[in-house]
RNA sequence: GUCCCCAUCGUCUAGAGGCCUAGGACACCGCCCUUUCACGGCGAUAACCGGGGUUCGACUCCCCGUGGGGACGCCA
């Protein structure tokens, strides 16, 4: 049984390569019908916060991704972990260590300035026929990790291959701090122990930590697991993804007016491929989905692309769905949105040529509230020529039956009576009715409005204009 | 500094030694459609980081270099 895990630590939202991370670890354990679990890291008291659990949680079930078991959270499993460490003490495979943290500071300095890798140098650590310093008094100390001296960690690294590391590159890390909480390290391998984790699909920047841990599992006597080690998205700009550069919550991609499958889509898509597919549904993902397509290297990221595709998904969206999600967005820029000009029909009217949700609501909004047309339009527009037109069009629009053919074969009329060309009477039709210059087909955006509504709009226009 | 990872069009990628005259997608450019703007359709431009090997034959394998990234916490 395949058993995957999304173990993120609530310090902040759920970013863009969370997202990924959890996507693929979700669609995994989906692909092989296993398990997919979501545990919470909350070690780190002083940073993290309830806010960003439910952050954490609300992105996941925004996305869709429905873990199976979970959420765990590591605070909660204190008692286990200290057993853990008591037992690995009592076996010698792990010992106090007295060294304070500015004596560390001071040996990583000087370690450093020897040009040499800032590690932890084995005071403490027992040896057979060594003679360990008297612990000073008044100092509580931490619990370190006894690390194998020789030799080297190996595994088969999902995405990138074979990974080698010499445990001389290895240093005792701490595996419970002088308070006694333990640490990330530790806590990680006893719960992907416990929850009988079979696949650690993570970050790369984990890369580093894994012949830690494999060191840790293996004295424990437990069974190391696979791993994936996915590389890191990059902003669109190329660099790493920062506040300053886009790294932003998913559901900041909600706010920014995307859908989620589009997201999905997008991100599933940033490292990952299966041929030339580049549309494809949730259902699609996780039976094509495995490990050994995934790209090694750092993805940028790409707004452009994902609007393609969330232009995609919104032609295909159904126009209920579409309305009731940019209704609040109307809503939220203080616009009343009435029972007339149905919000359905504007949605999937416009739906086809808008790449966001906000796009939608930009154009829906002109139906809402009463036009406030650009003078210089007007001007432009709105000229001698085309008034007599637009009288008789109004004059025709009382008695026209209400429907699209009906009103374009009243426009082709007055038209042709004037001697005129479409364009002459249909842009200051969906300048006066909308204020803006460029709609849909005119005919279809007269008939969205209420009959009364589209000659109040006219009328109110063409004897306001100078 | 030390260790680890990465390297195909601007971007995401296909590519498991001959199928590559390097394919697809986004973006860009052009054309078509047209009732404006979009959408859509069609087409064009565009890449194997450099140097050595291995091989009859390298985008594909190996080595070195260069460039980029990551890690070196009593953070996760």
């Amino acid at each position: 049984m395949i058993r995957t895990r999304f173990a993120p630590s609530p310090t902040g939202f759920l970013h863009i390569g969370g997202a990924r991370t959890a996507l693929f670890a979700w669609a995994f354990a989906r692909h092989h019908g296993g398990k997919f679990v979501l545990r919470i890291e909350d070690t780190d008291v002083a940073r993290s916060t309830p806010e960003a659990v439910r952050a954490i949680l609300d992105g996941m079930a925004w996305l869709g991704l429905a873990h199976d078991e979970g959420p765990f959270y590591q605070m909660q499993r204190m008692d286990r972990y200290k057993a853990v460490v008591r037992q690995l003490l009592a076996d010698g495979q792990a010992y106090r260590c007295y060294t304070t943290p500015a004596e560390l500071d001071r040996m990583r300095e000087e370690q450093r300035a020897r040009g040499e890798k800032p590690r932890y140098d084995g005071t403490w650590r027992p040896e057979p026929g060594k003679t360990l310093p008297t612990p000073p008094a008044g100092v509580s100390p931490v619990i370190r990790f006894r690390n194998p001296v020789g030799g080297t960690v190996a595994w088969d690294d999902l995405v990138k291959g074979p990974i080698e590391i010499a445990n001389a590159e290895l240093d005792d890390l701490v595996i419970a701090r002088q308070d006694g909480t333990p640490t990330y390290n530790f806590c990680v391998v006893v719960d992907d122990w416990d929850m009988r984790i079979t696949h650690v699909i993570r970050g790369d920047d984990h890369v580093n930590n894994t012949p830690r841990q494999i060191n840790i599992f293996r004295a424990l006597g437990a069974d190391v697991p696979r791993f994936a080690h996915l590389s890191m998205i990059l902003g669109d700009d190329g660099q790493k993804l920062s506040k300053r550069h886009g790294a932003v919550g998913v559901m900041q991609y909600d706010e920014d007016g995307y859908l989620p499958e589009a997201v999905l889509n997008y991100l599933a898509r940033l490292g990952w491929s299966h041929g030339d597919d580049e549309v494809f549904s949730m259902e699609q993902f996780c039976s094509w989905f495995d490990l050994d397509h995934i790209t090694p290297s750092a993805a940028q990221f790409n707004t452009k692309k994902l609007n393609w595709l969330n232009a995609h998904y919104l032609k295909q969206a159904d126009d209920a769905r579409l309305a009731a999600l940019v209704r609040p967005r109307l809503e939220a820029r203080g616009i009343e949105v009435a029972e007339k000009p149905s919000l359905e029909a504007i949605a999937g009217l416009y739906k086809e040529r808008v790449a966001t949700l906000n796009q939608l609501a930009d154009a829906a909004g002109a139906f809402f509230a009463d036009p406030a047309p650009d003078a210089g339009l007007l001007a432009q527009h709105l000229t001698p020529d085309a008034r007599p037109a637009l009288a008789d069009f109004i004059a025709g629009l009382k008695d026209v039956a209400w429907e699209a053919p009906a009103i374009n074969a009243l426009i082709k009329r007055c038209i042709g009576a004037h001697g005129l060309k479409m364009p002459h009477l249909a842009i200051p039709l969906r300048i006066l009715l909308t204020g803006q210059a460029q709609t849909p087909s005119i005919d279809a955006v007269v008939a969205i409005f209420p009959r009364e509504l589209a000659l109040k709009r006219l009328s109110a226009g063409l004897s306001a204009a100078p």
